[in-house]
DNA sequence: ATCCAGGTTGCCA
DNA sequence: TGGCAACATGGA
């Protein structure tokens, strides 16, 4: 099966699909293995081109359309990246987090996925939300076949290898797991999710898998809503407060102005924006943030906690250098 | 071993 | 409004 190139200019795969945003796509051989909505796909770059293979679709849900403009999209390869980051407020903290992560691009999550996965990660490591995203797809989600890339000798693949259906030929398929749906998490025990390490967020992520799949909350028709009603809508949902709401709706609703405010930014907003008001409010540092990051807000955040996240090491090294002195 | 993690919720003053 | 503990689990 052929590789489908795709111009990708100003991105990184790498980077985007390691900055906490999504987590459920795997390093395989010289790419990554993952699936968009309900197709499995394997993906890698070189240089600004992104080469494609999508995996088999089920005869009764046909592809809606081309595997290069799917991926297009989810990797929201049209945001003018550039312009973005000119608009980021001039500081140096922003200079700094920009000039690291060129390419990181907020991509296009399918709603009901983002958001389940994002009630889960309260209060875990991202580690720990990919275990979860492993879990729940491998156990209630539905199989879906893909080729390895040929020979696949160099491929580290975590998931399942599956059966070669016939000997000899030169690519290995492989299997990986669609999210599932809301209806299928609905129809769970609580327990069936603990058992996927969920803790107590399988309550929260049971009743709102419940609420999403009776209808009585539609998350698609939320669509048109203003961000002010989305997010109430959002906050509504059992397991969902201000920064998970914030970060659905800047992953899977394209509001670039929603700034999610976790422990990483929080540190990040206090010890570089605010070092001599230690005392300053959480709600002050939301206002704040909403006024001073404008219209991308979520991708200067994006940009300020994967710089962060990715530095904390020499960061903690630096303020105990400091704190020696 | 101890700390901490892309938080939310209910309860208290 | 604002502080605070409970809630589960596993990586570093």
């Amino acid at each position: 099966m052929k590789l489908v190139e795709i111009s990708a200019p100003d991105f990184d795969l790498a980077m985007t699909l390691d900055s906490g945003q999504v987590f459920h796509w795997e390093e395989c051989g010289e790419g990554f293995v993952g699936a968009i909505a309900d197709m499995a796909v394997y993906v890698e770059q070189r240089g600004s081109v992104l080469k494609v293979r999508g995996g088999e679709t089920p005869a009764r849900s046909p592809r809606r359309r081309p595997l290069s403009r799917m991926v297009t999209s989810y990797f929201a390869l049209d945001h003018p990246l550039a312009e973005i980051c000119a608009a980021f407020p001039d500081d140096q903290i922003m200079e700094a987090a920009r000039n690291f992560c060129r390419g990181l691009r907020i991509i296009r999550q399918p709603k009901w996925e983002c958001l389940a996965t994002f009630i889960c990660s309260s209060m875990k490591q991202v580690a720990h939300i990919r275990q979860i995203s492993q879990a729940l797809r491998k156990r209630f989600g539905d199989a879906r076949k893909i080729d390895n890339e040929a020979g696949g000798s160099r491929a580290t693949w975590t998931s399942k290898p599956a059966r070669v259906d016939e000997p000899g030929v030169e690519s290995v398929k492989h299997v990986f797991y669609t999210f599932p749906r809301a209806q299928r998490l609905a129809q769970c025990s609580e327990k069936e999710l603990r058992e996927c390490a969920l803790g107590y967020r399988a309550r929260n992520l049971l009743a709102t898998a419940r609420l999403v799949s009776s209808g009585a909350a539609d998350l698609e028709a939320w669509s048109s809503l203003s961000d002010a009603d989305l997010r109430a809508k959002l906050c509504d949902l059992p397991g969902v407060g201000a920064k998970v709401a914030n970060c659905v709706m800047l992953f899977a609703y394209e509001r670039l102005r929603a700034f999610p405010i976790d422990v990483w930014i929080e540190r990040v907003l206090r010890q570089q924006y605010f070092p001599r008001n230690k005392k300053i409010a959480t709600e002050q540092l939301r206002t704040f943030s909403e006024n001073y990051f404008g219209e991308h807000g979520g991708y200067a955040q994006q940009y300020l906690f994967h710089h962060a996240r990715m530095n904390k090491n020499a960061k903690s090294r630096t303020c105990a250098a400091a704190a020696k002195k």
